[in-house]
DNA sequence: CACCGTATATCAGATAACGAGGTAGCCCGA
DNA sequence: TCGGGCTACCTCGTTATCTGATATACGGTG
């Protein structure tokens, strides 16, 4: 599928995509990006500028909890898991998405189709 | 009455906004502000800093042509009316909100599972 | 005259994405 | 054994643009 957002539109999103990809499981980050990737059928594709930056912001924020491990082929990983904290983030971030999303189809939605 | 939007998300969706209400018909200003709202069901009220920098720089860059008309009650107004550039610029956001959209669909799924 | 609602405009500060650059480990082929 | 490619992490300067504060000015009301 083309067209791949970026810039603008992606603000405030990138704590959301991750939580939420990280609700079902441990991942480390370059996963993490793969799957927001695949999930988002292609149209986000995280930077490592924004990814990394986030995911240190989320650790210290105590929404996530990271460990360094080693893997059998290529550099050390550090995987992330998501805290009580990181839920309760988690789903006031959903939250607020969907009255964004809400908000946006009341104004543009429909009305142009 | 759902809680008001501000901060990062907002970030890209003003010129979509103000594209959309300026569809329907000439509006000035404080007009466009007060329609956003409205038809956002309140979950979007531009900032008037936000606001007048998006529609000068969308008259910079042709999507809209504006005039000054003096009002029998309160100070002049400035007018602001789509062209046609505006027209097809309001396709092309409307088209990558629809892809943002889906995109995020996709990726957090339906709110919280 | 003071004040409020209307109406436009600009500014400093904050936020967070982007691309580019760097480090480093592992595998493969020449 | 050297170089290139993939993995994997990190950081930096640049850029866009939203927020809140501040300013100007008009008209009606008390």
């Amino acid at each position: 599928m083309e067209g791949r957002i970026k810039g603008q539109l992606l603000k405030g999103t990138t704590t959301l995509l991750v939580l939420t990809v990280l609700r079902d499981g441990e991942l480390y980050g370059y996963e993490i990006a793969q799957r927001i990737r695949e999930r988002s059928g292609g149209a986000f594709v995280p930077s490592e500028g924004s990814l990394y930056p986030a995911l240190h912001s989320l650790e210290a924020a105590g929404a996530l909890e990271a460990s360094w491990q080693a893997s059998d082929r290529g550099p050390r990983r550090r995987y992330y898991k998501i805290t009580k904290t990181g839920l309760g983030m988690l789903k006031e971030h959903a939250q607020e998405w969907a009255t964004f999303s809400l908000g946006m189809a009341r104004a543009v939605g429909g009305a142009d189709q």
